[in-house]
DNA sequence: ATAGAGTATAACGTAACGTTAGAGTCAACC
DNA sequence: GGTTGACTCTAACGTTACGTTATACTCTAT
């Protein structure tokens, strides 16, 4: 069969078979006199096996080596691929809820959930606390703790308050211009409120602060933080939220 | 800011700033008598929403666009990049879906699954018949219902036996050498009978009667039929392997 | 003054083909 | 026998988003 007949048959292009032909991944078996590539029937049927493995995104590098090397471990390459393809789901799944987000905060459809889990305000008893140790190291975490926890009952429910009247006048200021003396001294007040609570504590806070410039990058960047602090910090958001409303 | 500050502080490589700045995607505010690349802080903000939108795979030439055109619509954008995320998902979901089928299948751990509903072999009333149609066309689908229509309950008994038998021998054979005389014979049999159903029920069988050549290829071929069919073909893979049993 | 780290431009390499471009081949029709 | 149209060939540039040298400055610290 010559090549358009081929590639009409499988429904790929003739330049794919020549290409194929010049990467040595599919040598015709046989040419007419004026140089026309013949396929043979064994030809068309590793045509199909190729074509099985490119479908399933296999780089062509490695279908040569799989079907040149009768030795190569079929099973346990389409166990890897398919572990990769895993990956690639869950990176689109997190793209798409990352989308779903950024559509919901632009469209001002803030979720306001768990406002209570954040009233406590329990930093010394962070359920995230293990996530923490893995993103910033023990040292970090361990100061912020024993910040939290030098401070007294009443000093931490003044601390809340203070907190949460940050956030309100960042609300309030939300609606005006963001780029003002005020919201500059509002938001210089939070950081160094978060400061005081420790670096881990501040990093995972820093991002808030710039929410109210740009809701997108708010989503981005709250999700560069683990599953679980991304999940504490939307609930910061919630109360900034239920502040906003007031 | 110079290049490598800004690229180890949003993880990215210095080349690739030196590439938003060679497309015109991001260039620096500003630039040293030497001339470094000095970047501000909107240019920073600039490369969050960049970043951003790359994350979520868009292209660099959509990214530029939606930076530099204000009237650009983000929300559509984001929705169509949403449904093409989806897309791509269920492509991978597919891809995942037939790998698992080609290892089952090659650990020989074939499902065998209702084989009643192919008992029957209503071939006059195919619950995949719209399907059929749009695959094949009316003509084909028409033909093959008159034929399967013409036929007594006898006759139709009679080839759901005939058929059987063939299955049977087929798996018989499946043990031995697939390329001998006698498999030969059994598959034209087999073919011949098909034949007689008309083209479409033809064509979508004709991939099982290489099945026992090359599971991989057969569940690759199994998959170009849309999903009722296919499910009806792997209904008839069921009566096979069941046959193989016995 | 010199080493080391950072920066610049320039240009080739990557994967899997798509897309011309120029030229030869084949079968059929007039 | 010539011409047309469909098909084939090789060659080579284009695509995407940078990675990777290579060569040459520049800056800072010792």
């Amino acid at each position: 069969m010559k090549v358009k007949e081929v590639a009409d048959l499988v429904g790929i292009s003739v330049r794919t078979l020549h290409h194929y032909d010049a990467i040595g991944l599919l040598t015709p078996d046989g040419t007419t006199e004026a140089g026309y590539r013949l396929y043979s029937d064994e030809n068309l049927e590793m045509l199909q096996q190729i074509l099985f493995f490119r479908e399933l995104d296999f780089p062509l590098t490695k279908i040569k080596e799989m079907i040149h090397s009768p030795s190569f471990d079929r099973m346990e390459a389409l166990e890897l691929h398919r572990s990769m393809l895993l990956d690639k789901r869950s990176r689109i799944d997190k793209m798409i809820t990352t989308i779903d987000k950024t559509m919901r905060n632009a469209r001002g459809e803030i979720q306001m959930t768990t406002k209570e889990k954040f009233e406590g305000f329990d930093f010394s008893r962070n359920p995230y606390e293990q996530e923490a140790r893995e993103r910033w190291g023990d040292e970090a975490v361990d100061k912020a703790n024993a910040k939290a926890g030098s401070m007294s009952k009443d000093e931490q429910e003044a601390m809340t308050k203070t907190m949460n009247g940050i956030y309100a006048k960042l609300a309030e200021l939300r609606s005006g211009s963001p780029d003002s003396a005020e919201a500059q001294a509002a938001i210089k007040e939070w950081y160094d409120l978060l400061n005081q609570m420790g670096s881990y504590t501040l990093e995972a806070f820093k991002c808030l602060g710039q929410m109210y410039v740009d809701d997108e990058r708010f989503t981005k960047n709250i999700d560069r933080f683990g599953d679980g602090l991304a999940k504490f910090m939307r609930d910061a958001m919630a109360v900034y939220a239920d502040a906003n409303l007031k």
